[in-house]
DNA sequence: AATATACAAACGAACGGCTGTTAGTAGAGC
DNA sequence: GCTCTACTAACAGCCGTTCGTTTGTATATT
């Protein structure tokens, strides 16, 4: 069974799911049509649903394993000895670096989310409310042995999470820095107010 | 004639495009059907067109509203004799504080106009582009007379105007800090790292 | 004061078009 | 011959919008 590989590198699903990824990311999830999708996949809509079971299932693809990259990473440094300021550093180089390695998909997950039906609207809702709380723990980790000046660590996560989509427009602006002295900017312009 | 006054503080068309504000915010542009806005107005939907041209003219009258606000306010700013850094911290101030009272129009105007159709899509998109350009310029020239430390000016631009939709959280969040606590904090976060 | 005129604003019905999705079927590759 | 995948055709339902008409009300005329 399932030798339903397409070309060379991967199921005609995830073929498919790429394609929804860049449609949702360029109209959003509802502006999108199937019709559209199967044109950019090169195939009538009806033949979709040989693959994929509906729409939605496409949105719930991108958002559960957008949040389970970052969910993974968190526990990885959650767990790590560094001192708290740096963990912070390392969790937003991370989500520097995804927007920059897949920022269709991290887009789509914070931008289309709410289009999402239960349990899965609620489930992800959850992890995203959580997924805050943990970051601002370890803010406040480190403003408990004065690593990180006396702050609101909601606010800073706040600022933080929004801030690294701006990444969006740097994607598709003319004159572009360097990747990397675009991610060292935003951590020396995010952190610097922090360290205590 | 024109006393079609609804109730006792605006026509009928400001109090359609406020429910169409709240609608957008909440449901997002394309999700929000007309019929869905003619219950939130209590009336039936054809009724709507006897006060607007079309679903798009209220996202212009949305878009614009803010567009203006924003410009007129940065009009202001720059022509007066500030510090640079000082201009920042006043155009972050006001987009804070417009955030905080108009967050349902602004995060309308910042999340659905890419569905405004030419021309108002080319003139709202070049405004938008215009605007940043001049705010990097403020803090170029900041950098120029040594207020403010030498970082990427866009990448500045980029974080400060994508942090403070962070707000749009805060609104809806149980445990609020106060608005005032909340904009020091995020002035004061945003700021430290800039200066020279 | 009663009636006629004028016009704004509401309505129900309907439009063509697009939506996501299903059914039934034909062909390709093992 | 069996399985997988593509197709065409069609579905019910919603979309923004237009139509013709009725209702309500403020003003002008008698």
């Amino acid at each position: 069974m399932a030798k339903i590989k397409s070309k060379n590198n991967g199921t005609k699903k995830e073929v498919i799911v790429e394609a929804a990824t860049r449609l949702f990311r360029e109209k959003g999830f509802k502006a999108a049509s199937m019709r559209d999708l199967a044109e950019a996949v090169g195939v009538e809509a009806a033949s979709l649903y040989n693959h994929i079971q509906s729409k939605e299932e496409l949105l719930q693809e991108i958002c559960f394993k957008v949040a389970n990259e970052f969910n993974q990473k968190f526990d990885e440094i959650e767990n790590s000895d560094l001192p708290s300021i740096k963990k912070v550093e390392a969790m937003l180089r991370f989500h520097i670096r995804q927007m920059f390695q897949h920022y269709e998909m991290v887009i789509v997950a914070d931008r289309d989310w709410r289009h999402l039906s239960d349990p899965y609207l609620s489930n992800f809702h959850n992890q995203r409310r959580a997924y805050r709380k943990r970051l601002a723990g370890i803010i406040e980790a480190g403003i408990a042995n004065n690593e990180i000046k006396p702050v609101d660590a909601p606010t800073v996560v706040l600022i933080m999470l929004h801030a690294v989509n701006g990444i969006e427009s740097w994607h598709r602006s003319r004159e572009k820095i360097s990747a990397k002295q675009l991610e060292d900017n935003m951590v020396l312009i995010m952190t610097e107010g922090l360290k205590a």
